[in-house]
Parts: C-alpha cells; structure tokens; sequence
DNA sequence: TGGGGTTAT
DNA sequence: ATAACCC
C-alpha cells in the first residue's frame, strides 16, 4: 500500500504528497489565512452545536437530585421541554401538563418562566465556542452555528507538512456513505468532525452540557444532520449523500426557512414534500411567493444555503413577557408592566449599552387563532431618560412605565371592554455608551487589559466586559 | 402552546 | 409596525 495516494488530474487532490524541499518542515505558509478563498474548491465547513433538551439540563445542573428522575420543565400549563428519563415515559415537549401528568405521574416539574438561568447558561456556550472561532451564531437559546473553515484549512496545512496521510471520523458519517481520503472535501468534513467532537468535549467538561453536533457545507445542511442521531451524538454529513438527507424529510415544513406559512400556501399549489419542491416549475412557485421566497426556498429545497455564519454579537434587544388568562383593566395593564420592568433594566444595565427604543406588544384574546394577534407600538427613548440607563437608578422606572402607559393607550381604547393575554416589553435600538464619558471604574481597567485594537464593545462582548458585580 | 429571539418588507 | 422565520 502505498503511504501516498497516486496522482490524480486535480491538483487539489495532491493535498497528501510531501512539499518539495522534502522531509523539512517548512515554516507555514505565508498566506494561509488566505488559502481558502485562493483554493477555489475548498468547501465552507459548518458545524450546527445543539444542546440536548437545554432547558431540563440546565435545571439538573441547578439541582443534581432532579438527575435521574424524570424532569420536565413548566412554563404556564405546557411541558416546554423534559429531560430523557421523561421522554422514555412519553412525555414529548410542549405537552399539556395535564397530559404529561396522565403519561407520566412521578414526573417532576419546574417552572421554567423566568429564562434568566437559561439565558446565562446559552450565553456561556456560545462564548465557549467563541474562543475557537470568531464566527459564531445562535439559533435560540440552544444552537449555535460556527463556521469553522479556517481552522480546518489550517489543520489540513499541518497534515500537509507532517506528511500525515490518515485522518479519523468522530461520531457518524451519515448513511454510513464511505470516507474518500482522495477527496479533499470529505478529508476537510472529516477535520471538521474533529472539531466538533473537541467543540462537545470542551461544553461537556467546561460547562457540563451535553449535545449534538451536525458538520456539512452548510447551515442548512449542517443543522439538518445534526438531529439524526440524538441524545450526545453527532454526525458529519458527505456531499455525495446531501440528497438522501434533504429528501428524507417528509413534510416541507422540516427545511428550516420554510414556516407554517410558506407552508400552507404551497399546499395549495399541491407541494407537500421535498421532492414536489424541487420539481415544481419556479413560475407556479414565483407567482404565489414571490421571485425572492421562490429563489430561496427552491435553493433550500435542493440543500443549497449559501447564506453565511453571521457572528451574533451581543443582543440586539431585550425583552420580557408575560402571558395570562385575562388582564382587562388600566390598572392591571400598569401592574403587569411594573412586574416586567425591574427585571429587563437589571439586564439592560448589566448590559452596558443604551437602548434607544421602547416597544409595547399585547395579544387580545380571540377564541378562533389563538396565538397570532400580536400588535406593537413602538418609540424613541426620551434623550434624558437614556442617560440614565448608564447608572445604575431605578429613577427610570416610573417615566417608563408613563411611557409604555401612552403606547398602551394607543392601541386600546381604555373606555371600551378589552382582554389582554399577554403583556410584552422590549428595549432595542441598543448603542454602545457615547466614548466621552464611559462611567465606571471597571471599564477603564478593561481597557487596558485589552488594549486598542478591539473597537468599542462590538468584538469584546464576550469578553469579559459585562458589569455584574461593579 | 411559552418566553423568548432575528431579519425582511 | 407588521409579518415572517427560528428555538
């Protein structure tokens, strides 16, 4: 056998032949940052992280004893999400309590409607994967994407120069489809794998979160492999077997970009699956979804995604919520925001930013649709009232509640009958303190440990700049 | 169904 | 401001 493979008419599979200059190590190459985009088949290598029913983890870390009972966590009457031991007993997620309880009596429940433990723990995971690379996306609370080609053309140099001409899959290879080291795709996705399997370890041991992790070319692809084998496993997915992957979802509505909305109006074009997608000329699609919806969806439907890892930075907005039965006076609409407040400008303060703009969201009960007649009105923070987001006084509560009081009275007429389900408070617009007078003490000691090169807040979010505990 | 988030129009 | 999407 021989150590090398033969050549081939691609150079890009010469990839495992030594440098010329022989057994030397040579010094890295000068450029190979760049490598990739000068290697104009090299593919993007994603890996899609997806933690393991997030929440339930999160509350068996809270309360080890909870381990290895069957947990489900509550918020209002619906089981959000139960941790293994329940989904051997049926419980499934966003299960009516009552049902769970008739599946499953010992189950344990714990309300889970403050996310405040949960979003501490999500961000946690997403900073770790952050110290391997800076581009990193989450998807709720729970997934986050990374787009890891660098890294892998990196290592792929390293191999190079030790000559190495074996590399090993972690986890599965989806269909079992055979690893070509001849093909540097399959030799990159397998690098990838690598990765992700060290990107698990290191949540597990640093954080002790278990989960999944699909690598492939894509996001879209990349995600959709990620589920197929489930708890604390993960899977690669090769080129050649994409199709089988796509195809074997069986209701559109699984493509994730397809909602329950593109995915009515494509029933009624007849398009049920994947593969009715893929055949219907794009003229039918064009002329009930548009030119833009159609290109995309079309695109999805064939696993196509070129859309990029888009680093998610800090949070564009913050938001708190309340959901209830009935809620259908003035004064009950001002208790409800007085609940929510304190707790979202506790999170805006630590935040350090400054929100720019209030927005006020209700859903009035309705029998028929349940759940989709959400209105808003939103404005402009007063400019004295921002500054006072700086520090850390309450003296912002009151004019705020003034404030969302008047966006309430814009949508509802307080003399007429109304019935409230839900009350939502949201501050976006968030910018980064004004550079002449950045307050406290703590900010001007991170300065200088990160010296200049980091911009104003927008690459060191995660590091270590969030006020806590000034 | 909850209690969050994002982007596009 | 809403509508769509994601979890």
């Amino acid at each position: 056998m021989e150590p090398f493979p033969p050549p081939t008419e691609e150079d890009e599979e010469d990839w495992l032949r030594p440098q010329p200059g022989g057994g030397a190590v040579p010094p890295a190459p000068s450029g190979h940052s760049k490598s990739v985009s000068a290697r104009s088949t090299a593919c993007r290598v994603i890996v899609h992280v997806d933690l393991d029913c997030f929440y339930a983890q999160v509350e068996m870390i809270r309360n080890p004893e909870l381990r290895d009972k069957p947990l489900g966590v509550q918020q209002k009457y619906i089981v959000v999400t139960c941790n293994y031991e329940a989904r051997k007993l049926g419980v499934k997620k966003l299960m009516s309590v009552k049902d769970a309880k008739e599946k499953c009596p010992q189950l344990i429940l714990v309300n889970g409607e403050d996310l405040t433990p949960y979003r501490e723990m999500s961000y946690k995971v997403t900073e770790l994967l952050g110290e391997f690379c800076p581009l990193v996306e989450r998807l709720g609370f729970d997934e986050n994407f990374v787009d890891i080609t660098e890294i892998v053309e990196k290592r792929l140099n390293q191999l190079q120069q030790s000559g190495c001409s074996r590399v090993c899959v972690s986890g599965h290879v989806y269909n079992h489809q055979a690893i070509n080291l001849l093909d540097t795709t399959h030799v990159r996705l397998v690098i990838g794998s690598q990765i992700a399997e060290e990107f698990r370890e290191a949540i597990y041991a640093r954080l002790g979160l278990t989960g999944c992790a699909g690598v492939a070319s894509n996001k879209l692809l990349s995600k959709l492999v990620s589920g197929t084998f489930k708890p604390n496993q993960q899977t690669v997915l090769l080129p050649e077997s994409c199709q089988d992957l796509i195809r074997s979802l069986d209701h559109i509505q699984k493509v994730p970009g397809i909602g329950y909305k593109t995915t009515k109006r494509l029933e009624t074009l007849g398009v049920r699956n994947v593969c009715d997608l893929q055949a219907c000329p794009s003229a039918v699609l064009e002329k009930e979804l548009g030119v833009s919806i159609t290109q995309r969806i079309q695109k999805l439907s064939y696993g196509e995604d070129d859309s990029p890892v888009t680093p998610s930075g800090p949070p564009q907005s913050f938001s708190d919520e309340d959901s209830f039965k009935k809620c259908s006076s003035e004064v009950e609409v001002k208790e409800k925001i007085e609940e929510l407040l304190p707790n979202l400008l506790d999170r805006i303060y630590k935040d350090g930013r400054q929100p720019h703009t209030v927005r006020l969201t209700i859903r009035q009960f309705s029998s028929t649709d349940k759940w989709f007649n959400r209105e808003s009105r939103q404005c402009p923070i007063p400019p004295h009232l921002i500054q006072k987001f700086g520090k850390e006084s309450s003296s912002v509560l009151s004019p705020m509640v003034d404030i969302l009081m008047k966006l309430f009275r814009k949508m509802i007429d307080v003399h007429q009958p109304f019935h409230l389900t839900l009350v939502s408070v949201c501050f976006s617009n968030l910018k980064d303190l004004p550079s002449s007078k950045k307050g406290s003490i703590g900010f001007y000691l991170k300065q200088e440990v990160e010296g200049v090169s980091q911009g104003e807040g927008s690459a060191s979010w995660n590091q270590n700049c969030n006020r806590t505990g000034t």
